[in-house]
DNA sequence: GCCACCGGTGGC
DNA sequence: GCCACCGGTGGC
């Protein structure tokens, strides 16, 4: 099966592929030396177009074919030889112009720290992992990848203002241009997530990481950046406490500005859990609404929605989409106590209005 | 004790 | 239904 973005003009987009076994693998080589070495994809956002990042969830078993040993895992470093944590990233060394649909080159990837699923009862997860970053030409519409994270974040940043056009590609492929077939095709082989826009770059120094949770999860990703000190943080909250905590950043230009958590939507549906209706809290009466509550519906126990391990999900994150446009810390708080940063908060694209694009589902 | 991962809540 | 946030849990 198959799914379309409805190209306005281009996508951002990421596409996932399953990881099998573990956790996860980034896809560049930047991925690679992410200090974290987890499966996580950092995403800024582009130009008009649609960036996508897609899981290779084949790594154990490409790099199986291609013979490879499992090597040494060397966490925050590139990996050694393991196959296993091999990731499935594109080469454009390997990949010449007009070579659509090559299966992208085999890259180390960073060991997965991923732990094992706290809940023992519960079917082991199989997380996804960012297999390579995709960008939807403005003007042919078709996926070029993107050779590696940083230029997809760089190419995300300004996706709106500009668009990414196959051309655009030429700076790593020379003579690529739109009469040249598409790169990858959403062909159902892997998980697509359709970036937002936009996203600024994160700050020297610092890292973006997405880490694409298992199917039936409550939500589909969780976004963290990672300071140079080698903090993780995993929101706005937390960023602007360690901002205040360490001025020297402050002092280098670093703001609240530069951080997005925003995170990339699954084209899958129902690859998130759906939440369970929630009683209402009170009543007219002001008293707990808890008479009549019933437990929640089988649905909400519903994890595992895909049995079939090997059937990567594409996911697709809609670089134009509207909701890039507010900016994270616009919106209230649980705590609303510390919030003196949203007035400090200034997201360059929130100036941008974009039409949000569509999305097709089609059959395989 | 740390931390990756996940669940769940409040608010919209 | 989505988002932002953060607490809980269990493996290490």
């Amino acid at each position: 099966m198959e799914a379309t973005l409805q190209p306005r003009s281009l996508k951002v987009t990421i596409k996932l592929k399953r990881d099998k076994n573990v956790s996860d693998s980034s896809n560049t080589t930047d991925y690679l030396n992410n200090a974290e070495g987890e499966r996580h994809v950092s995403d800024s956002s582009g130009p008009v177009g649609t960036l996508n990042t897609f899981c290779e969830d084949q790594a154990n078993f490409i790099s199986a074919e291609r013979g490879k040993k499992h090597g040494t895992i060397n966490e925050g470093n590139q990996t050694s030889e393991s196959s296993q944590y091999q990731l499935v990233l594109y080469d454009p060394a390997v990949n010449g112009v007009g070579n659509s649909e090559n299966a992208p080159d085999l890259i180390n990837c960073p060991p997965p720290l991923r732990r094992p699923h706290p809940f023992s009862d519960r079917t082991p997860r199989v997380l996804p992992s960012v297999g390579a970053f995709t960008v939807q030409c403005a003007n042919c519409f078709k996926w070029r990848l993107i050779p590696t994270k940083e230029k997809y974040e760089e190419i995300r940043e300004h996706i709106l203002a500009q668009p990414f056009l196959c051309e655009t590609a030429r700076e790593w492929r020379p003579d690529i241009s739109c009469d040249d077939p598409p790169d990858i095709t959403q062909d159902g082989s892997r998980l697509w997530a359709i970036d937002k826009p936009n996203i600024a770059q994160p700050p020297p120094g610092w890292q973006r990481l997405l880490r694409i949770r298992g199917e039936g999860s409550t939500k589909f990703a969780d976004v963290y950046y990672v300071a140079p000190s080698g903090k993780r943080l995993r929101s706005v909250l937390e960023i602007q406490r360690y901002l205040n905590a360490h001025p020297e950043y402050m002092q280098e230009g670093v703001c609240l500005s530069r951080f997005s958590f925003q995170i990339p939507k699954p084209l899958q549906e129902n690859y998130v859990r759906k939440r369970p209706a929630r009683p209402a809290l009170r009543n007219d009466a002001g008293d707990l609404g808890f008479k009549g509550y019933l437990p929640p519906p089988e649905v909400a126990r519903l994890t595992w929605v895909s049995t079939d391990v090997d059937t990567d999900l594409q996911l697709s994150i809609p670089a134009l989409a509207n909701d890039h446009l507010e900016a994270p810390g616009s919106k209230r708080r649980r705590r609303p106590s510390p919030r003196r940063y949203n007035d400090d908060l200034v997201y360059n694209n929130n100036d941008v209005n974009v039409e949000e694009p569509h999305l097709h589902r089609f059959d395989a």
